[in-house]
DNA sequence: ACGGTACACTTACGCTGTAAGTCAGTCAAG
DNA sequence: CTTGACTGACTTACAGCGTAAGTGTACCGT
C-alpha cells in the first residue's frame, strides 16, 4: 500500500468491517493487514497495540449514540438516547465480547446526556444517580440479550426441534415460553416496554 | 497425576479457580493442565475442547442462582433469584467475557423460577413474556455495569485524578457523577431499586 | 494370565500478538 | 542541490496458543 493513506481510522474501519462479516474471532493483526493492502507490523505505527483497536471498536459503537440534544421531552429524549444505543449495539454483536470498560469519549457523552435528560426531567439527584446505573444496566442487559434470540430467530424453521429438546415436565413455563417466540410473540417492543416501566417508576 | 482423578468436574473447577485468580485470558490449556499437574493433551479425554470448557464455566455460574421454590411472596423470589444471580456473576467477573447463550440446564432452571414467580404474581402471560427478558436483562446489564465500577472501586485513592481527566465544562453532569460515586454514593442498593422499579410497574 | 480400554504422554502444525531490526521514500534545513 | 532526519512500510523471529495425530503404559474384567 501507497504511504500515508493508513491512518488509526482507516484501521479501525477496516477492524469494524471484518468483526462485523467474519465475527471478532477472525480480526487478527494478519487479516487486518491483508484488508488493507499491508504488513500486520506497518499497523503498529497508526495503533498501539490490538487492544488500541478494541477500544476503538467500542468507542465507535457509541458515537453511534444519538444523544437527543435537541428533544425537549426528557422521555422521548431518553427514548432516543436508548433505543439508539440499543439498535448501535444488535448493529455490532461483537461489542459484548469486549470489556465494558473500553469506552472513550463518546461514552462520556452517552452518559452525559442521559444524566442532563433526568436532571430536566425533574428526577432529584439521589435517585438519578441510581437510574443513570438501571437505564444503562437495562440498554446492556436487554440487547445482550436480544443477541441470543438472534442467534434463535435463524433456528426458527427448527423450532420443533428446539423445543423437543427442553423436557416438557421440568420446564414447563419455559416450554411455553419458547413457544410465545416461535408462534405468537406477543405485541410490543420490549425493550420499550422495560425502559416505559422504569420511567414510570422514576415518576412517582 | 495420578491415573483416573481427573475428572470433567474437576478441569471446570480448576479452571474456575484459575479464571478467578488471574482472568480468564490466563487460562490456557497448558496452564490448566499444569495446575492439575498433567500436560494439555491429558484434558482432552475429560473435556471436548475450550469451548467446552467456557460452557461449564458459564453453567457453574447459573448453578449458584437461588431459584426460591420455597418462596411464596413472588416479589420476595424474584429478589432471590435476580440477587443471587447478580452476586454470583459479580463474584465471576469473566462471565461477562462469555458468549451469552453458553448457559445449560442450570440456565434453564432459572429462568422456569422466573416465568414461575411471576406467574404466581399474576402478571398475564404478555406481559410476563416481556418482563422476563426486561428483568433478566437487568441481571445482566446491572451486574456487567458492576464489574466495570469494582475496577473504579481500586482507583478510588486517585479520585482526584479521575476527575481531573473528565473535562468540567464538557461533562458536568458526569463529573457529579463520579462525585457521587466517590464521596457521597446515594443510600440504598441500585440493583434492588431498579428490581423494584420493574416489580412495581408490573403490578400495574 | 491376558486382551482391551482408559488415560496419560510426545510431537507437530498453523495460528496468534508483537519485539526488533532494516530500508526506501519524503521533506526541511544548510 | 545536498544531506540528514523522520515516517512508514517491510522482514524476521519468538513465545504462546488450540488441537490433530500417534505412542505407550497401567489397570480391570474375563
Amino acid at each position: 500500500m501507497a504511504r500515508g493513506v493508513l491512518s488509526r481510522a482507516a484501521v479501525i474501519d477496516a477492524a469494524i468491517a471484518i468483526a462485523d462479516e467474519e465475527g471478532l474471532r477472525a480480526l487478527s493483526m494478519r487479516r487486518l493487514g491483508e484488508a488493507l493492502g499491508v504488513e500486520a507490523m506497518s499497523l503498529y505505527h497508526h495503533v498501539a497495540n490490538k487492544d488500541d483497536i478494541h477500544h476503538g471498536l467500542v468507542d465507535r459503537v457509541w458515537e453511534q449514540v444519538d444523544l437527543a440534544r435537541d428533544e425537549t421531552d426528557w422521555r422521548a429524549a431518553l427514548h432516543r438516547v436508548c433505543g439508539s444505543a440499543h439498535r448501535a449495539m444488535l448493529a455490532h454483536p461483537w461489542f459484548f465480547a469486549l470489556p465494558i470498560t473500553y469506552g472513550g469519549e463518546s461514552r462520556l457523552h452517552v452518559i452525559e446526556a442521559m444524566l442532563a435528560h433526568l436532571d430536566h426531567g425533574g428526577v432529584p439527584p439521589e435517585l438519578a444517580f441510581h437510574a443513570q446505573h438501571v437505564l444503562d444496566g437495562h440498554v446492556f442487559g436487554y440487547s445482550w440479550q436480544a443477541i441470543g434470540f438472534a442467534d434463535l430467530e435463524a433456528l426458527r424453521d427448527q423450532a420443533d426441534d428446539t423445543l423437543a429438546r427442553i423436557s416438557a415436565t421440568a420446564f414447563p413455563y419455559v416450554r411455553a415460553h419458547a413457544r410465545q417466540h416461535f408462534d405468537s410473540p406477543p405485541p410490543g417492543d420490549g425493550f420499550a416496554v422495560g425502559l416505559d416501566l422504569m420511567l414510570d417508576g422514576l415518576v412517582r
